[in-house]
DNA sequence: AGGATAGCCTGCGGGC
DNA sequence: TGCCCGCAGGCTATCC
């Protein structure tokens, strides 16, 4: 379940295998994945990769003659470089193929994605994304500050787990991560908004921030299908503190930690050091 | 406004 | 061993 940070290693990842190859070859094995104009040339077919970007959960490979694409890797997707040497490894699901080729060495970047929750799609220009796709996303999770989260979210009825999980306010947090950070921040998740203070929101986006980066720094979070641009797993799911732990006892205080349906999605939180 | 619900989709693991 | 079912959750649409 690739969150933020899960996206932006496989940005990193990518990046150096990536700029300056020329996209030889694309195959759409499964056209109904791509939004947009789906020939080969709106997928990049003969051009040069330029820059990969990242905004919230979405990843955009823009061309050097400004053709864009946004990959969305939704629950289950992944998109992976294979050099040319290596074997080709889990073929079923594989919806999109870019074969590449330079004065290096060959080699291809394959989109797969199971469940078809993602998606990939296609713009003529990086500007064309921003002003469509992109306007509607909030500010990315990795530097939120307290006043624009209270500010975006202050005077809201919502519940602070919903709130989190909420693309437009705060770009980049899913399921995994919000419940990691409302533990850190010592804040309950089933707490409304506006009745949060000031210094809660000030633990909040530290915890947010906090969170994401250590959980960078371990490579993401391996569960089932997340690998990175070059096909390793992560190692942060070692670290979840709350997440997947209902029943468990809580690491901080031995209490037993609760477990229940909050914004339709499976909420952990420990009801000692969360208030 | 925002909660609830359903839908999209496959793989996995628990229970029997 | 094998089948059935519930669950996992990214997002969107629709209804209340």
């Amino acid at each position: 379940m690739p969150e933020l940070l899960e996206v932006e290693h496989v940005r990193r990842t990518l990046e150096p295998v990536l700029i300056g190859r020329r996209v030889a070859r694309v195959v759409v094995r499964r056209a109904d994945v791509v939004e947009g104009p789906r020939g080969a040339h709106d997928l990049l077919e003969g051009g040069v990769v330029r820059e990969l970007r990242r905004k919230g959960k979405q990843l955009a490979i823009i061309a050097e003659d400004g053709r864009a694409i946004c990959v969305h890797l939704g629950m289950t997707g992944q998109l992976r470089y294979e050099g040319d040497e290596q074997p080709r490894e889990e073929r079923n699901h594989v919806h999109i193929i870019w074969n590449l080729a330079d004065a290096r060495a060959d080699g291809r970047m394959v989109f797969r994605d199971p469940r078809r929750f993602g998606g990939v799609w296609t713009f003529g220009s990086l500007d064309e994304l921003e002003e469509s796709r992109w306007s509607a996303i909030g500010p990315d999770a990795l530097m939120i500050e307290s006043a624009e989260l209270q500010e975006a979210l202050g005077a809201s009825r919502r519940t602070i787990k919903s709130a989190l999980l909420d693309q437009r306010a705060l770009a980049g947090v899913g399921n995994i991560y919000a419940d990691e950070a409302l533990f850190e921040a010592g804040v309950r998740p089933a707490r409304v908004c506006r009745r949060i203070r000031s210094e809660e929101w000030e633990r909040i986006a530290r915890a947010v921030r906090s969170v994401l980066e250590r959980a960078i720094a371990a490579g993401g979070s391996s569960i089932r299908d997340y690998v990175d641009g070059l096909g390793d797993a992560g190692a942060f799911q070692f670290q979840h503190r709350v997440y997947g732990r209902g029943g468990e006892s809580c690491l901080r205080c031995g209490k037993r930690l609760r477990s229940a349906s909050i914004a339709q999605r499976t909420t952990t939180w420990c009801p000692r050091c969360q208030r």
